[in-house]
DNA sequence: GTTAATTTCGCAACACAGTTGCATAAATAT
DNA sequence: ATATTTATGCAACTGTGTTGCGAAATTAAC
């Protein structure tokens, strides 16, 4: 495991403590400077190592990140659906949402990258 | 409707004679220099707008570029699902695989992003 | 406690996808 | 033939993400 700093502490409560999904560049916002743009980075790519968080690619080729719920550390699924709004920007994960795909046998599946893009409750 | 260029027939040509989906610097390579970078951009950006190609954005944000096939130019639907392989790189269309999904009545979906990645039937 | 090994951090520099502004060229319209 | 519209090429720029490397901070060993 990797060691446990100010920064990494910080950064999974920023996304644990959001309700939707986070980018980069939102995180280093809310660091206020108290971190370094690799840094972030760097941490990020941990916590998802430990399956404190996962990546979301939004439909603009954005990375944003999610505190993993519903998936606990042994069984490690993001099968569900993401949502993404046109208008405030927000990026919602629907955990009960596990789509299931028909695919030939001799497909493998490794990664899911299931986003929808429109208008979300409040845009609509 | 815009103008039927030397550059746009030829992207078209290529996208739509390969049996995966294409990135920018893919056409581009392809286009060996008759164009210019910011110009294939801006094909490609009229082509989507005149529903000859969909846009996919792969797991890696890179947005790739797909022929229209089993939709008409009157109704448009890019509900399927794409299949991002992580060894050979391929990006898949199953036009036959949509997806369906059951989302708050409140949400409006504008636009599918819907991609699997791992490792296709070549790859396995 | 002091020293050595490992990990993290900050900075600079880079790679790459994509965009914007503007002048020129080509195609349409009058 | 002239004016208008659209498309192109070039340069410069933005934004996201990566890599290398030395310094700082942790942890382990003695
Ligand atoms: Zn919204
Ligand atoms: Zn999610
Ligand atoms: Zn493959
Ligand atoms: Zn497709």
């Amino acid at each position: 495991m990797s060691r446990n700093t100010v920064g990494k502490s910080k950064i999974l409560e920023i996304i644990q403590s959001s309700p939707i999904a986070l980018s980069h560049a939102t995180i280093q916002e809310q660091m206020k400077g108290t971190c370094d743009r690799v840094t972030i980075y760097r941490i990020l790519e941990r916590l998802v190592k430990e399956n404190e968080i996962h990546r979301i690619v939004n439909v603009n080729g954005v990375v944003n990140f999610a505190a993993c719920k519903s998936c606990s550390h042994s069984s490690h699924h993001h099968d569900h659906l993401h949502f993404s709004c046109t208008t405030c920007g927000e990026l919602t994960c629907f955990e009960d949402q596990s789509v299931d795909l028909k695919l030939p046998s001799n497909f493998i599946i490794q990664e899911y990258q299931l986003t929808v893009a429109g208008l979300c409750g409040k845009c609509s």
